[in-house]
DNA sequence: CGGCATCCAGTAGGATACTG
DNA sequence: CAGTATCCTACTGGATGCCG
């Protein structure tokens, strides 16, 4: 750990920024996040499709990444009382404010790798 | 591992769009790397200025993440033959593409943030 | 059906000291 | 000035099995 820079006038707005792309990178940031959002801009869907449409993904993980999404406020998780059990996931209004995000992050990459 | 979704006739278009999204995210997800490549779409700096401007980055992540980056085609290093020794970093063309997906990132991060 | 519990491995990231 | 080298911790993600 070093001195901080305390000469830098910029510094103040720099860690806004840092700040703010740490908080949506960790908000989206996941191994499995981007996939399950991106599903979910879709519309609505049930634990099992998400799980069947996610390929290589193990429940445990599809299971953790889903409750951080909804810690977030990212997700909604609906249960319906019924036998079996029936659960469905949709995006809350702020999961869907980052629709323009996730599409510009998967264009930069669909064009920029090799 | 389970069997995949086989039936889906979105599921091409989906893995383009994860691979894509994992991709960019692997690119710029690093614990360092927002705050360099925001610093650097300000401009050329040095190692030093880096170093002094983020606050509580260690030399060794620093570097790592410079190397990563570097390797990613994201920046440029510049070594100057003098004495003492001077490097700078800046953007490459590849990086300087990401600078509307950094704002929209740091944007979201600072309007959701509690 | 939609999970949770347990155990485990790999790696990202960090502290500290040293160097061309 | 601009890094390496060494050692270490903690967390992410995975395999497997059980449960309401």
């Amino acid at each position: 750990m070093r001195k901080e820079n305390s000469t830098n006038t910029l510094n103040k707005q720099q860690i806004d920024r840092d700040c703010g792309m740490s908080y949506t990178l960790n908000a989206i940031g996941g191994r499995w996040k981007p996939a399950i959002l991106f599903r979910l801009t879709r519309g609505k869907m049930r634990y099992s499709e998400l799980r069947d449409s996610i390929a290589n993904v193990t429940e445990r993980m599809l299971v953790l990444q889903l409750r951080e999404l909804e810690k977030d406020g990212l997700i909604k998780r609906i249960v319906y009382a019924e036998v079996p059990p029936r659960v469905e996931y949709e995006l809350t209004d702020k999961g869907n404010s980052l629709r323009p995000i996730l599409r510009s992050l998967s264009d930069w990459g669909i064009k920029n790798r090799i």
